[in-house]
Order: structure tokens, then sequence, then C-alpha cells
DNA sequence: AGGGTTGCCCGAAGCGTTTCGGATTGGCAA
DNA sequence: TTGCCAATCCGAAACGCTTCGGGCAACCCT
């Protein structure tokens, strides 16, 4: 079949450990030996034997991510993304990145468990991190690389790459409080992300510091849709007087939720209501008809090069710190917003 | 780490060999010794080691399936649809799915060469076969077991799941020949697709079966969205002469471009204008502004479970003949039909 | 009683790789 | 000369599993 180590051994009159040695750029061999060990490696399109090379070493070279069970189709355009730039970062690095989905009804950790305990995979990749997630004690308490989406709490004990979310509720509000507004609605994401909690304690935190009153009411938990957008705005908007003048979407799903109720009500942005949101760039996401707004913007598909680096580094034992990257995000204008009528 | 055969065997008094047989199911061993080799197994929680299978037997129990890169968004729901499906089926059969996206610009067989040499795959779930697929050229010229999504031609030389979509195609024309139409258009799908060429192939022996002459201009291809559905109606809906009486929909993206069309333009269904439709029922593709209508059904849910069963059937080196399995569809009828105005 | 069959079991080899411990040089200081 | 060091190399063991070939009873048939 594929030629193996004893192969480039024969061709190159070298023995099979020193043909490994120098196929892995090992120390204690010649310049000329590994160059002749890479010669004879393309010339019999040599590819390792990733299960034997597992068997003793090991490591597999392959890394995974486990879909939760539960989730639903507005997500499923994200996760094909993830899929795909999670790929082809792996691979830019020599690594192969694979995707289980989980089975309905199935318990994630086992799930996992199953991946290691079959031998294949060298680490994995998590997502939407849980406050003390148990996926998190399993790895570690298996000495199983992770790298996180995300993260719990602001410094975890884990590698991940993750965006300053507290900043962002902060940003968000702060771009309205400086308009004049004091009623500030947040059409929020899932009450159990962690990145949710985060963006209301941004908000909260520049509430108070601008003096004003943290009203619970004007806040709103849902999973991220253009319904949940429609429908909490309908509730924000209900009674006349306590009407916020202003409004932050988690995203832009939520945002052109927003729009449509505001359009059924007659509300005009940013005369009326102002609105920011904090955008993810996903591509593909028929948003077209969601008019420009201000608010932050940072790419998801940015995040894929840093958590794919992140894994790798902890794969190789890379000491922490190296292995925890903040993404950046971006602050923009784009007339939504207007002071307070 | 995790336990081996050699410790079930230490436990059981039994050989390594005697224990891996056991478990295996292999006929030389007596109903006790399995019972007692599967009683220690599951007491010292013993897992095989996948890469010590594979390397030692070729197999790793591990198959998967790659994406291509091309794709775009709106396919993205299925493809988890999909994954979880399979992954679940692969599950009940005691192996592990996994998918790898390719990445963009990289050449797909390249991938699944990778991921053979790498030798952690048994086999591979394809899909959206190519007329004479250099996948299936490749995978067959190096042994590598496959099951296709699909088939190129009625009786392909590898394992398979399809529908007749031939049967299709007449089907759904045939609903409204019996109606009385005459003039039939048919929205299909991409041009490059096996399916939408079948489906094509059934409209015209169905027609010309009928006495109606094939007018090429009453077919549309097209990637199978609510635009096309929408586009193609206006085209063909053009000139009022030379209008089809009914119109067939490749699938329900396709209808709901249709209807879109046909209430823009003031014509009713069906009193205007018949519509037949190919349903997949897919959940979650947000359908439900699409009225009932006629025309055939099959749940791409139910594949599955074959495919898995296909590629299995071809692992184990089982005769063609019990690895192709060809779905049923199911005619409706929900009064979208009516007699040519 | 001899020969064949059947049922159950085991030792040892081997899969392709990494890695541990040692072996072999040549060069250089003592 | 001797001893020591660095630079290179190699043999052999190990990873956990499957499988080949054979062994040993116990049984049945003639």
């Amino acid at each position: 079949m594929s030629a193996t180590l004893k192969d480039i051994a024969a061709l190159t009159g070298l023995s099979v450990t020193q043909v490994s040695r120098a196929l892995n750029d090992h120390d204690d061999v010649s310049a000329e030996t590994k160059q002749r060990a890479r010669d004879a490696a393309k010339a019999l399109d040599y590819r390792p034997n990733l299960s034997a090379r597992r068997l003793a070493s090991g490591r597999s070279g392959i890394v995974g991510l486990v879909l939760p069970p539960q989730d639903r189709t507005p997500r499923d355009s994200m996760f094909v993304q993830m899929v795909r730039g999670l790929s082809s970062a792996f691979s830019r690095h020599g690594r192969l990145f694979v995707l289980h989905a989980a089975d309905e009804g199935e318990d994630v950790v086992v799930v996992h468990r199953r991946l290691i305990d079959g031998g294949s995979l060298d680490g994995f990749v998590l997502i939407e991190p849980e406050h003390d997630d148990p996926r998190v004690a399993y790895l570690q308490g298996r000495g199983v690389p992770l790298v996180m989406h995300g993260r719990d709490g602001p410094a975890p004990r884990y590698p991940f790459y993750d965006i300053d979310n507290l900043a962002v509720g902060r940003a968000l509000t702060q771009m309205l409080l400086r308009a004049g507004h004091r009623r500030i609605g947040f059409i929020n994401g899932r009450e159990d992300m962690c990145y949710v909690a985060q963006r209301r304690l941004g908000w909260e935190l520049a509430l108070r510091k601008a003096g004003v009153a943290v009203e619970p009411d004007l806040h709103e938990y849902g999973q991220m849709t253009e319904s949940l957008g429609a429908l909490a705005t309908l509730r924000l908007m209900g009674p006349e007087g306590a009407r916020p003048s202003a409004l932050i979407a988690g995203n832009m799903l939520i945002a052109k939720g927003i729009y449509t109720a505001l359009s059924m009500l007659g509300l005009k942005v940013p005369q009326d209501v102002s609105v920011v949101v904090h955008d993810d760039m996903l591509p593909g996401e028929d948003l077209l008809a969601v008019p420009p707004s201000s608010g932050t913007r940072s790419a998801l598909a940015q995040s894929w090069e840093p958590l794919a680096e992140g894994l790798i580094g902890a794969i190789e034992g890379r000491a922490l710190s190296q292995t925890q990257h903040l993404g950046a995000f971006e602050i923009v204008d784009a007339g939504s917003i207007a002071p307070p009528p």
C-alpha cells in the first residue's frame, strides 16, 4: 500500500530510527541525512500512518469538536462556517480537524470520552462554555488538551479565544449614553451563555457609572433570533411612558427583529428610537434587509485561527498564557443613534 | 490509563487472544468465555484502542464525510441535519462518524487521500454525485469502501442510497397530465446534479408517452432557492400565449418562490395555475408560509440509516446488491391541482 | 482401537511508529 | 598516548490489538 519508514530506510540505507528522527526534525540528525530522508520520503510519496504514530507516541494529529445535540436550525449555518474555518486553520498547521455531532439525548461528556478512549483524538475545541463546564472538568481531569471558544469568567484556567464581552456591553451602552439616552433597553442572548452575562454586566456598569439606575425590566434574555428581537421590542415598547429611548441588540438577527417591530409600531430609527448592535459579521445570513446600524463589530471568522493555535499550543504543552487570546472589536458609527426625542 | 486487553486477560485468566476473539464475537469461543470476557471488560471499563485496532486489522471503526468546499449557505442547515443523522445512525452500529470540511481551493480527492493515508478512516459517505465522479474513481482504485447519497446512472457499480428520481419526475408530470394539462413547466435544480437530470428525464418520458411535445423552454435549471423559483416563474409566465398551465417545483424552496411570483402576477393556485412539488421534508426550513401542495414526498431524514448500513456493508465486504438501497416516495394530494383554465 | 471431526483455546508474529539506551566515530585537550 | 566530548547513528523494545497456525481434548464413526 503506502510507503512506510522501512521503505525509506531501505532506499536511503539508513535505519528506521534515523529516518523517523530525520523526518520529525530531531536534532541529533545531520543536515545531510535529514535532506536524504526527506527526498526519499517525497520520492516514495510517504505518508505517516497516524494510527501507528498515535499508538507509539500518544498523538494522532487529529483534533475535533463535538456538536451539542440540542441546538436548532438558526445556528446551523454558523456551525458550518465554524467547521470550515477550523478545518482550514488546523490544516494550515498540519493537523486534521473533525466534527462529531452528539446524538440526541446523549451526554456530551460521554461522547468526548468515547473519542478519547478510542485513542484517536489529541484534543478538542469546545464551544458555548457553561458555568463550571463539565466538559472542561472531565477533559482536564484526564489531561486532554482543549481550547474554548469563549470563556467562563475573566481568567479561566484553560486555553481560550474570546473577545472582551464586558467591554462590548459597556461600549454599546456608552455610545447611547453619550447621545443623551438614559432609558436603554438591551435585548441579549440566552441567559446561560457566559458572554451574554458579560455583556449584561457591561451594560450595568456603564449605566451605574453614568449615574443611571439599572432597571432589570429593560433587559431581555432569549435565543438570539429575529423573533426574539421583534417580540422583546414589542414588549419593551408597550407602555408608552416607560419606553426606552434606545435599544441594544445582541446580534444582527435580533436587530432585524427590532427593526421589524419598530416599523410595525410606526417608530423611526433613529428619530424615535436609537439602535445599536453587536455584529458578528457572519456572511450569508440574509441580512440585506437590515439597515446599517451603529455599534460594535468583531468578525467571528477571525476566531478560528487563534483557536487552532491555542489548541495546538495546549497539545504541545505551552504555557497557559500563550494559549489564551483576546480578540479585538471595532466601534462603528452608521447613523442609527440620535439624541432621545 | 485505560484498561487494555491484557488487563482483562489477567483478570479472567484467559489469553489476550481469546479475550480479543470473545469481545469481537468470533465463533470459536464458548458462550461462557464470551460472557466472562464481557463482564470483565465492563468491570474494568475497557474501551478498545482504535489506533491499535486499526494498525493490526486495517479497520478503525471511523467513517467520514468530506464537505465539498464550494457550497453556499442555503444548504448549510441540510448539512447539519445530515451530519446529525449520519452520526446517530453510525453510532447505533458501533461506528464513529466524522465530518471534515475541505478547505477552499483544495482538491476534494486530495482531502480523501489525506484521510485514508493517515490510516484513520475506514470508509466514506459521498454526497452530490457527479457524472463519472473522480472521488469514486480514486476511492475504488485504492479499494476504500464508500457509499453514495444519490447515484450516477440507474445501476452504478458502487453502494448507494437513492430514490427513483426518474419516477419522481414522471409521477409529478403524470399528476398534471391526468388533470388535463399539456403545457407543464418544470423548475428543477442544478444541471450538474444527477438527480436533477433524472427528474427531467421522467418529465420528458411522461410527456412523450402522453403524446405531448417536449418544449425545452418550459424547463429551468438552477440552484434550488426561493429566488430561482420566483425568477423562473416570472420568466415562464411572461408571454401570455405560451404560458404553461401547470408548474413542477424541484423542492419546497422553489415552490415557495413560485407561490410568491404567482401572487405577484395575480394568478391563483390552482384555478389559474396548478402546482406540484417534490418535498424532501426537511425540518426547520421556514416553510410555514408555503401553502400545502400536491406532489411527491420522501423524507431525506430516512436516508441516513440506509446509508450507514450500506457503508458498513461495503466495509465488511458484502455484495454490491446488499449495499444498494432505493428509497420509496409517496404521492400526496393537497389540492393544488385543477384542470387547466 | 484408529482416524477424523469438532469445539475451544493459546503463543507468537506483526501492523508502523517512536524512543530509550547504547554504540561508533573523529577531534581535541591533557 | 589516553580520556573525554560532541556529533551521529542504530538495535530493540514498546504501544494495544488482530490473526495465523497450531495444540489439546472429547466426541463420533467405522
